[in-house]
DNA sequence: TTGTAAGCGTTATCAC
DNA sequence: GTGATAACGCTTACAA
């Protein structure tokens, strides 16, 4: 309880405690004097027993440093921001910077929350696009003003910079170990038709198909959307009648592959044994389905530091980055020894 | 494009335009004056015309109010927290104030954030108690300096204040239910042993089980963690010997109903048919399992609106609310006719 | 390297 | 009700 007196709250005590001017106070707690001579560590005790901690506010006045960091995200109750969230809140922590949310659902939403925090002056802007959301325009609008990156979705603006996940690599990784499991023919649940990114993704599967000799039907194939009923209804589609049938599906999300599990479930298919089943985004939840679902985990950590860094860097040189997913490989695409 | 000249967006420029002084024009835009006259007007004109909005460090610094909310959950992957936050950033944004967001899995990283969060002079700060941590300390030490509203969980300061659901109101609607669907049994699946919260539920759990005549066995009820794992396991104890069975199981937690439907399907027994099943927290997965799960969802609408209200009557006047949840009946609950 | 002093843009105070 | 002006607490030229 020492110095929770509010008058001993500022600079100008600190200083006439340690004994020197205000500009050196300033100076040693911002890191802009090297020396750690005796003056620095008076100050640093005198600002210690005074519980003194900088007015972030008169800071961002006059410097135009505001500490905070801007993040935009669709949603929390979606895996993939949740996890971001969790991932990027401790790493802005150390940096005694503050993360300042905003959640917008659509296109709109999203360019208000951008304006928002733009007025707040944050020092960068991390934005996470809404499902088919055209974000050019306001991020083109704010490039110039301050450093943002983009994390995910489809690069849409050469000012602004870029984390995504490298599909080419992660595609390679899911085909490659579905065909290690001895399967020859494989299912694929895209995203939304519309989006330019899910043909692409659409396409690096085929590719992928094809180098690995496996098979594919046009009819498997499917775009909608990402939810756990359109997984449902696709595999009651596909598994229930006495077709042809893949003896793999990989999805474009968990939700998806959840709701095939259930289908398969209800439709006496077991997975893995008769169908092997592959997620992306490797939810919370991957690890505790049953089966446990093998799935494409995007790195979180490094889209964070990346995201960090090229903030760090301003906003004048943008770039691009992709990173390698990992495959966390669970009991749904494991078949038990002898038992297929 | 119009007034995107940085040097025009001082509240100087805008007095100039409308031809008042800026005391005049701080007093329009913040609402402190009740006319709506010319000048008003014509304040309010000039500084759409130069896109003008505040700057909130100099407001901050000068007023000490911020426009910022903290909020300190305890991850973004936990469905409570992520709800709550898709409701409270537009609940917040209307006021044209800003989330300040805080990550802390247990009591020590709460406390941090809270500390991080005071500094920043947030205008008041919500606190979503981790599992198993006690605030109370720190409450206590904000308590005087800034409103704080804890929502959920156990209460421990009468300082500050607090919003939680009526756990009775809760119990009732839940066995209330189960007796109507005529069961004669029931088990219950209660949260950490170690919590008072718990023992409190538990004791709740009792007295509607008593007033609705129905039976339960202590062997039935156990304590544990919330995880789709403890569902599973506790649904394998139950269930896979051939003893008697409760024939429905109130969750403490939805993750926890996850695995004992999981389990339940593994040992062939049907739901709603053979057992009933009801969760808590009503997860967005809720509505999707197989069959959809019955679930006590919180009103996150009111706990959002009653937690800012509370921080708008500043921190003199600490409150203690509690909200009836709601029960969303679903499919696993309700026997289709004669089918059981 | 240190101290002095000038602002940063706003709101609060005071006199009118 | 309005305008002039001080003050909020800090960072950063600039001078020493």
């Amino acid at each position: 309880m020492a110095g929770r007196n509010e008058s001993n709250r500022s600079i100008t005590n600190v200083a006439a405690l340690a004994n020197v001017s205000i500009a050196t106070v300033s100076r040693v707690l911002s890191g802009k004097r090297t020396k750690d001579d005796d003056i620095a560590r008076r100050v640093r005790a005198a600002a210690e027993q005074l519980d003194y901690s900088v007015n972030y506010a008169a800071s961002a006045l006059r410097s135009t440093i505001t500490n905070t960091i801007g993040l935009i995200i669709p949603s929390a109750t979606e895996t993939f921001s949740a996890q971001l969230l969790d991932e990027i809140e401790p790493t802005i922590d150390v940096d005694s910077q503050q993360l300042l949310l905003g959640i917008g659902a659509d296109q709109e939403a999203q360019g208000e929350r951008m304006a928002s925090l733009v007025a707040r002056h944050v020092d960068g802007l991390i934005v996470v696009p809404a499902a088919g959301a055209d974000l050019t325009e306001v991020l083109e609008r704010y490039a110039g003003t301050l450093p943002i990156v983009q994390v995910g979705g489809r690069q849409r603006s050469f000012h602004t910079s870029m984390v995504g996940l490298d599909e080419n690599a992660a595609m390679e990784m899911v085909i490659g170990h579905l065909a290690d499991q001895g399967i020859e023919s494989v299912a694929y649940m895209a995203g939304k038709e519309i989006s330019f990114e899910s043909a692409e993704l659409f396409a690096m599967f085929h590719t992928q198909v094809r180098a690995h000799h496996l098979r594919t039907q046009p009819d498997w194939n499917r775009f909608g959307e990402r939810s756990v009923q359109r997984g449902f209804d696709c595999a009651m589609r596909l598994f229930s009648e006495p077709l042809v049938q893949p003896e793999a599906v990989v999805c474009a999300d968990d939700t998806i592959a959840f709701g095939m599990m259930v289908a398969l479930h209800a439709l006496g298919l077991r997975v893995p044994q008769d169908v092997l089943i592959v997620g992306y985004n490797d939810s919370p939840i991957a690890s505790t389905t049953m089966p446990t679902l093998t799935s494409v985990r995007p790195p979180f950590q490094q889209i964070v530091s990346e995201a960090l860094r090229l903030i760090a860097l301003g906003p004048e040189r943008p770039a691009h980055i992709s990173l390698p997913p990992r495959l966390i490989i669970r009991d749904s695409t494991v078949v038990p020894n002898g038992s297929r």
